[in-house]
DNA sequence: GTAAAGTAAGTGAGTACTTACATATTAAAT
DNA sequence: ATTTAATATGTAAGTACTCACTTACTTTAC
């Protein structure tokens, strides 16, 4: 991995996330990546190459953060945890995460299945803490993440600390 | 309003909801609505404004929409309309409603306050059913109807019954 | 000295939009 | 009623420009 390729990838990631894939031109990203357009197709074959590189970079920090919340036992801790991937994913991978919500709207290729896990672990959670119906509440918390996480990524003001207080308080955590 | 100009807008108000915006360009439009493509520039000065009259079109039942919800006077009542939405949604007006969220993502143009009405509506709702956060239960309810509307516009299977069935039970209605 | 990394200057196809012209509709004048 | 003038509706063929991508060539690194 050269320097100029870690340019041109930086530099995509923030376009695609700020104006999204089809809107930015690879003119544009080799401009903001001050290299020639032809580099970037030598090194990702063509556009969506460079895209596709950049989802799998991100799907290897996107795992780190599902994980460390699949694998707690303690299922108080995991929703309590669950309830606060939106604000960490607001403050780290920003623009990974702008990307993503921003690509499962212009091309089909959203991978809707990279919540299951999550959702499974939040329905073994609920079960342990004895909810009447354990699976039905794992997806309505796991909806409610996906709507305040957009928001927050479109620059919605939010007050995290009432948000999480109100929240821990609801499930009594 | 001519015929070919009705054609126009029911074209590309399909395409944009199903290829985006900036994918779909004038002469697809003009093909799919069997019209040149000299027309649409006519009629609607230049792509912008054809996106434009889209919105202006479907602002209108939108605010049908709304308002069967946040003028009910019976805060039980309201919640239960508030939860039917998504549903309502993505029956009629679908590929408005797709257009509606795609654009958010798509554009900074997204009308972010339609929402409010409603979460005003939905506070006074909790207000008078002695919720302890009626404001915070709002902006919750909030997130969770914008990320359902969301998946089931994605065409994630969801079962209506149930989830509605649950949210009834889960808020006493 | 060979292979990888890099560039400048193209390529044809597609883009939003314009222009010049034709047809249809309406309204006024005879 | 019929002709005439004006206006709205429509089209075909362009415009200049941008797009993703290629080619021919040079520089760098081991």
């Amino acid at each position: 991995m050269t320097e100029k390729q870690e340019n041109i990838l930086s530099a995509a990631l923030k376009l695609f996330a700020e104006e999204g894939f089809s809107a930015t031109s690879t003119s544009k990203v080799a401009k903001a990546a001050s290299v020639s357009e032809g580099l970037i197709f030598r090194h990702f074959g063509n556009k969506e190459g460079l895209l596709n590189a950049l989802l799998d970079l991100g799907q290897e920090k996107a795992k780190l953060v599902y994980s460390n919340v699949i694998f707690e036992t303690d299922p108080k801790e995991l929703i309590r945890k669950a309830i606060q991937l939106p604000f960490n994913v607001a403050k780290e991978d920003h623009d990974f995460w702008r990307l993503q919500f921003k690509l499962k709207w212009e091309l089909n290729k959203y991978n809707e299945a990279s919540w299951e896990p999550l959702q499974v672990a939040m329905t073994n959670a609920f079960k342990k803490l004895k909810y009447k119906n354990p699976e039905m509440e794992a997806e309505y918390i796991k909806h409610f993440l996906d709507g305040l996480v957009g928001a927050i990524l479109r620059g919605s003001p939010i007050d995290d600390i009432k948000m999480t207080n109100f929240l821990l308080d609801k499930y009594q955590l």
